[in-house]
DNA sequence: TCTGCGTTATGACGTTACGTCAGGGTCAAG
DNA sequence: CTTGACCCTGACGTAACGTCATAACGCAGA
């Protein structure tokens, strides 16, 4: 039975910390004393120590409150494989931060050789920060192994290899609306076809892993929350319009 | 001559980001048209890269733009320095995660052995995660070549010899005070030898390093803004009163 | 018993770095 | 001459607390 001070100390959190956890109803005290007092036991601490675990983690105060309220059914036996996931968001993050060192150190060098003009050195270096903030959102949607099978096919992704792949998927969506234009049945030998192809585009991205096409779909399912931003206007019209997927979809017989 | 949409795009940035660097003053269009609107020169991306990139590495903009104030007096010659320091920020980063990850392992193969309560588990963890807090608002304080210097004498601090160094200086400072009451003059054996003794201590945390001595004291001469709650209410009663140091200094000579 | 200091509670405004409308001009194209 | 795409300036919303302000509680010493 500790007093909010005591029970901050403990924590290393502030009192005011704990009152507005208490006020957003993320971790209230698990009774009162007659006057009114917050009395903490320790109970409350572990799940204090959670929550502290997760915010370093970079998640939101709201979503730690989702993740607890849902995570507290769950038997306890997953608790390894919790804390497995959270380091592995870990290792993705020092991952991140070793490649932007990685470019400091390329645009470092270069500036020694030949003393190019100054600007262009932030360039690189930006981009692959640019590139792990994206990145980094995107983890809630890919499980630790689908984003470690990202990681691997990474040095593939190269910006002609970039453009090429946006070429064949502009192409597909072309042939595609112009099947629908045309009436064409989505489970005749041409919609299969389409099918087929898309599917094949798909694995261009997947490298044929079903963890990364889940989480693909649940990053697709989920496009209305997308930070604004995300997607730029002119990659927004290359998104496939929703009839499009549609017609796929029936043509592999999934709808 | 870019306007703001264009701009923003070849940075990476909104539009709205934009606008708030304008009225805070810390990036302002080289000039605006007749209607208006903001015109942006490459020159000006420069500037925003930079401003990126130290925004990145967790500075404020308030301190960005002090730092580009008065970093733009300074001739160019140090980039590849500024470069370099910024580097070790990351580095500092890099491996406070990686430390956490190592607390998490630990903390993980405990389990797998004896099932430990889970909550001593998240312990250790938050222990480093604090640490690892704590350190890095301390940066700004430390050159990184002190920085390097503490980092490599930390294995040598477990929480006896913690103990043991506390104890010392509470006998120090009582016995400074002691000298103090008995109007002990700073310049005699005595003051001198005390002064002597403080210096050992002190030694004990630079490690004889004099940049780290440095960064020592930029740290206590800007204690007036420590984030409240660095120092805990009984840490606090440990700190050095004002007249201690100010007779420690005078026994040494140095006002 | 009164006084004083430390602790606690609630309420409310401040802060940082923008996001997100709202209301209203600008400009080239159809 | 009206769109549609940009642009402007407010101005309020957000997240996670920090920082007073005000008031009651509690315990020790005079």
């Amino acid at each position: 039975m500790l007093r909010i001070q005591q029970f901050a100390k403990l924590a290393n959190v502030t009192v005011r910390t704990l009152h507005h956890y208490d006020r957003i109803g993320l971790l209230s005290p698990t009774l009162r004393s007659a006057n009114g007092y917050r009395l903490y036991r320790m109970e409350d601490l572990a799940q204090l120590e959670r929550i502290l675990f997760l915010r370093y983690l970079g998640i939101s105060l709201r979503e730690i409150a989702d993740l607890l309220a849902t995570g507290a059914q769950l038997p306890e036996q997953d608790l390894a494989a919790t804390l497995a996931r959270q380091a592995s968001v870990l290792r993705q993050r020092r991952d991140g931060i070793d490649r932007v060192l990685h470019a400091i150190d390329r645009a470092s060098t270069a500036m020694k050789k030949n003393d190019k003009p100054d600007w262009s050195l932030y360039q690189t270096i930006l981009e692959e920060i640019h590139m792990q903030e994206t990145q980094d959102w995107t983890q809630k949607y890919y499980s630790p192994e689908a984003q470690q099978a990202i990681e691997e096919r990474r040095p593939l992704w190269n910006p002609e290899m970039q453009a090429k792949v946006t070429a064949d998927w502009q192409q597909m969506y072309a042939d595609v609306q112009s099947a629908i234009d045309r009436n064409v049945e989505p489970v005749s030998d041409e919609g299969k076809a389409l099918a087929a192809r898309w599917m094949k585009l798909v694995e261009g991205f997947t490298g044929g892993n079903p963890a990364v096409l889940e989480g693909l779909n649940k990053l697709y399912a989920d496009r209305a929350n997308w930070p604004s931003g995300t997607v730029s206007p002119e990659a927004e019209k290359n998104m496939p319009k929703p009839e499009l997927m549609i017609f796929i979809r029936a043509a592999l017989g999934k709808a």
